[in-house]
DNA sequence: GATGAATGAGAATTCATTCAT
DNA sequence: TATGAATGAATTCTCATTCAT
């Protein structure tokens, strides 16, 4: 009997060992022999568990957006507007392991732009949070908790956006934690202020 | 000097066509024999006008920096809130052409994610807008335009951020002009609620 | 030594398996693994049978060309022009499930073209059949059968080429059956009218 | 203005090349690095030429088949047997030289079997040859120069099929210029005196 | 004996860049 | 200055073979 792998494991590893690779040479230029070194495996290994590069990387994608999604979408709906933003809040909070991966999941997003299988996917995930939040909203609203005139569809798309942007400059752009917190407490609040009965 | 302007142009057409290939081809399939084909010029000649091939996608990076830089900073400060807000608004609206380009840019940007020296720049970018904001913020509170608990600084790049990541999420997933004029403006009066005194 | 027989006939059960395996997939597309699977057998067992692709690959060429050996080689010699020639036609009379392997067959057998030693092989068994026809044209001479005038050696050696070239044709190109019967009869005429004496 | 080229006289030179770098490395392990060599050019100026490996394959062999064609099919059609024979007679002698490259160009046609788009055209291209023979045998028997009990259609086949057996057998086994000679001679000896009235 | 996961040498192909014309 | 043919380093992927279980 030849030895008996955790194809699920070995996947997750492999993936995990690509960003490493990716954190090391930069996304693009990392080869599948660099992939290899680093999960300290053969090259012909890799493509027992990934057919192809481009598979390898739209996995790691999906996979970040799938963890992102369970982030940012809560198990139930929240019933006071503190509670809402609190929750968003500490999804916001990204340890500084994890924000050094932002630049490289954004280059590997990237990378997939021409492919209109995977942008609808990403972009339907967009959607999902967007309409949670909105139903949300018109929750908080029947509580009397926030404003009625506000449009729940469209701020729930800017909230989400915002989100992005932040989480986008942290990891771009060197904002250390401090003022990212900062800038986190600052953004909360300012929907706090405007939707405020 | 007529040689130099000649250069200039050709620089600007050559950079044009580029970004006409990624649009056809998409970024990173694109090759310098598709971009001279765009130019119609031949392959050799574009090394006459940029030195390599990263040469001329920062270039490209960095030109539409400088454009957004431009947009995004006024001549002179705004002595009141709505005029600050209008002006951003107004910078926001971008066409549909002008659309299509923000995932190559994106893109584009991305690849040089590994390189310290243009992130550097795009960084400074950033925090230079976000000094102009901090200051008109600072000079609105003055004015007793707005309240004076606000911290400028942090509220600058909330505010540049929050922009990003609208104009991002518009260039990334199929977002409507009509919901995109509705997400500017309720963004917007976010901000407007909730600094007015 | 039961284990012996085991043996054989699972290196024929191989051998057979890799023949469907070509026809599925084409004599140089198809892998190990498929020839494997074909077996119903894991892939590390095909190195228990045979020691590498080449050999199993010159073991079929072989086997081919043994049995095509005994086919064209009588038990013994003919008295008789008609007998002789009676047994080639049958020879020649391939049903349609055999004719499909010849491109394969002769794609295997082109595959060694460049080794020596197996063209060593096949030459010798050439000469084998050559002489064979030569001794029995010579018998028949004596036998007053057909002329006198004739060279044995060469004669049985276009005899074998001319067989090998309609056999060839009819599995290279598609040849139907019926002409090909056709063909086979005027072949054989051929060599009796300008045999006999 | 870049070196101008003979673009069909390169194309010949890497063909020709390529088969002698088949000749020294055996067709199938021959690499288009090695054939690079052999031409004297860099690799990627190979993929200037021909599109692919399969491309360049496929085209020694049409090359090598439309020289054949015109070696077999006479510029008209022969009023007396033995013309129509010497003709098909000097057609079947190749020197020495040539007949190094039979296996060659016999591996290179065994590579291409699969391809049911190619050996449609070589198919034609014997169905073409076979029409051409007939219409002259047909002519043959209306100048009385032969039997009129033949069947034209399949005997010109027989004969097509005889003369590709014998080339066969010279160029795959060690078949020496002089024992050739007396093949080629019996061979079309058998068809005169099978033939004529 | 049997298995199939792991290996890594090796091949085809691409494409940024150079340079002779 | 402009050209585009030539280059060859670099990359992805395949697959025969090995070997631990």
């Amino acid at each position: 009997m030849p030895k008996v792998v955790d194809k699920k494991q070995m996947q997750k590893h492999i993936m995990s060992s690509a960003l490493n690779a990716f954190l090391k040479y930069g996304f693009h230029k990392t080869t599948m022999n660099q992939i290899a070194n680093e999960a300290n495996i053969a090259k012909g290994t890799l493509y027992l568990y990934f057919k192809s590069k481009d598979v390898l990387i739209s996995d790691i994608t999906s996979l970040h957006f799938e963890r992102l999604e369970k982030k940012l979408i809560p198990k139930e709906y929240f019933q006071t507007l503190e509670e809402f933003l609190a929750y968003i809040k500490n999804a916001l909070l990204i340890n500084k392991e994890d924000s050094k991966f932002i630049p490289i999941f954004f280059e590997a997003f990237a990378s997939q732009f021409s492919s209109e299988v995977f942008m609808k996917v990403y972009e339907d995930m967009f959607e999902k949070i967007t309409s949670f939040y909105k139903e949300n909203f018109e929750i908080l609203i029947e509580n009397t908790e926030i404003k009625n005139t506000i449009n729940p569809s469209t701020l729930s798309r800017v909230l989400i956006s915002m989100i992005d942007g932040i989480v986008l400059h942290k990891g771009f752009f060197k904002i250390n934690e401090n003022r990212y917190s900062l800038m986190v407490e600052d953004a909360i609040d300012l929907f706090t202020t405007a939707l405020r009965k």
